[in-house]
DNA sequence: CTGAAAGCGCTTACAG
DNA sequence: CTGAAAGCGCTTACAG
């Protein structure tokens, strides 16, 4: 690396002191009185020699590094990578850049990404928490670190938050399946207490209830998050090799519970909607291209990226006359929506 | 925020200088031959106070950030946010963080993208970068700036870079289609003078050429980035609905446009692989689930993110010892694999 | 209109 | 064994 240039060295080259080169770079020039003349030959060696401020300097300073970390579960997952994109966007255009991190829904590196990032004194954070991180988050609020969690939340802890409405999309998908014909529905959730879970399964038993639906032993499977390959494999082994009292439909709580669930009806040449209804949570290029296009939830990235960027700015970029305090606190429930299509025999009714 | 507690705090709390707990915090109580209990007490006030090092003095100090600019086309593509993943995890191993951007295949967004880490310092940047950008990345190679590019490369510019073997990869997806049969190939690719996608296209009609297989002007077929679902959509309706002569087989040269190129082949209800032979590049999971499973190219996400690391490593940790200079440059070429399955009727022919 | 100076939080040769 | 001091690159009240 070739030495910078500084602000020093455009000063020397022009016999004049920092001071003034600050200034005019920084388009301070009325305050600071400087002459116009002054001005533009600043700006014109500025140019000349290439000069780049260091924002860590200026950060240093400042206190400030316009620059929001961002943790979630793996950034490989398209639901997460796609936030990403949108808050990388909506950061741009506040002037913000993002440094990420992936916790693998493991508490312990939330916490040394959750200090890594601080101590690289990112302005504020953006997380999709793992179980058992209430106490990290609560220390982040008792010292008045600005944060918003996204998709999950806790009911313990007062931050803001964007998530869905959790309890009520997994409410209407068993409606949907149960309008549809189905009565022997089974849910594939993670085994998680992370309450949008507990919420996505509740909402699933209220509707049951509801509707007068018998359970059985298979109404509600788990699978772990780090073997959910291995696990959702053994569940629907046990479930769909076992002829006599079988599930006639799946509500997959996520994206990849649904994928790994999908492949292991594929290999046993059961047909959607025919023998198995299936709705899903989130989107995957993947339910597009089942034979039977899957009825999902969806979950807008655009939303939740946008309205945590959102939330943060306010909290950031506080103008004077603000009312709020920094105890104050945003959630935001967005309504998803059930997307409709063939894997709950919808296009056969229609017929 | 409440106020970060410092190194000075310690300092004034313990009535030492701030040198003395730098010296600890750092672990170089010997060099500086600091007294064993007064390293502990030290080391207490710093826990006991929950003191966090401020990495943005630490770095104007030392001119390192220890962070690592990534630079892709799109952060939601998972082709890109996979490698992501992987540069994050090989990062963190060597403590380094990562800040992300996506250049939409714009040149300007990418010099904007390249100002904005510069100034933050970050220590080195990976790029896969857009047409057009080879001003920009010849000026960081000018200022002996860190940098390796990834998936992309440029004739002009001798710079690191991990890619794999594109005209090669093209040609044996040509020769395998012609193996099975098929003869009227389309190569669908990108509008772009970028060479790795030129090497696609190459490779191609190379094998072609070779197999002496006739061209036709549906050949090869060139959709934009920016507009890919309608010019993918236009392609496919002009050939497919031409019933006379159509190409009985196509070549995806990425994954999204696999994607695109498959609703369209869906929608007409042409069947795969006894209509159309298929193979792309990347991997999907739609490739998966589409009702007969795509042959691809696989371009190892982890090999790409891992060497490309690796490569940055070695040069920004250099060894006392070490040979070589800032001028030589390490290209990589990762030889991509063609995982045959079923859209090129591979089963068939077994049977 | 312009410059000298202090300070952001840290590191590190240097002097005792 | 320990501390005073300079400096990383910038900003900004303050004095002239």
């Amino acid at each position: 690396m070739q030495k910078k240039v500084s602000i020093k060295d455009i000063a020397k080259h022009l016999g004049v002191s920092t001071a003034l080169v600050s200034y005019v770079l920084n388009n301070k020039e009325k305050e600071a009185r400087v002459g116009p003349e002054m001005a533009e030959r600043i700006r014109a060696t500025a140019k000349e020699m290439n000069y780049q401020p260091n924002m860590i300097a200026r950060s240093l300073q400042s206190g400030k590094t316009r620059t929001i970390g961002l943790i979630v579960a793996d950034i490989s997952n398209p639901f997460f990578s796609n936030i990403a994109r949108v808050i990388e966007d909506e950061a741009s255009l506040n002037n913000y850049t993002v440094i990420f991190g992936s916790s693998d829904e493991n508490a312990e590196k939330s916490d040394s990404l959750i200090n890594a990032l601080i101590k690289r004194q990112v302005d504020a954070l953006i997380i999709a928490p793992a179980e058992h991180t209430e106490e990290q988050l609560k220390l982040l609020r008792q010292q008045k670190f600005p944060f918003v969690l996204i998709d999950r939340y806790f009911n313990t802890l007062d931050a803001n938050g964007v998530r869905i409405n959790n309890f009520l999309a997994s409410y209407k998908a068993v409606q949907h399946l149960a309008k549809q014909g189905y009565k022997k529905i089974c849910m594939v959730a993670y085994q998680t207490r992370l309450p949008h879970m507990q919420d996505r399964k509740q909402g699933f038993f209220k509707a049951m209830e509801e509707l007068k639906l018998p359970l059985h032993e298979f109404s509600l499977m788990e699978s772990s998050y780090e073997r959910i390959q291995e696990d959702v494999a053994a569940i629907m082994q046990r479930l769909l090799d076992n002829k006599k009292d079988r599930p006639d439909s799946f509500l997959f709580a996520t994206n990849s519970l649904a994928i790994n669930g999908l492949k292991e009806i594929n290999k046993r040449k059961l047909s959607v909607p025919d023998d198995l209804g299936i709705i899903s949570f989130d989107e995957s290029d993947a339910f597009d291209f089942f034979y039977c296009p899957l009825t999902y939830i969806n979950q807008s990235t655009e939303r939740i990226g946008k309205e945590a960027v959102r939330i943060l700015m306010n909290q950031l970029e506080e103008k004077p006359g603000k009312t709020s305090t920094d105890s104050d606190t945003t959630q935001l429930v967005i309504d998803a929506q059930l997307i409709p299509r063939e894997s709950c025999g919808e296009k056969k009714k229609k017929r």
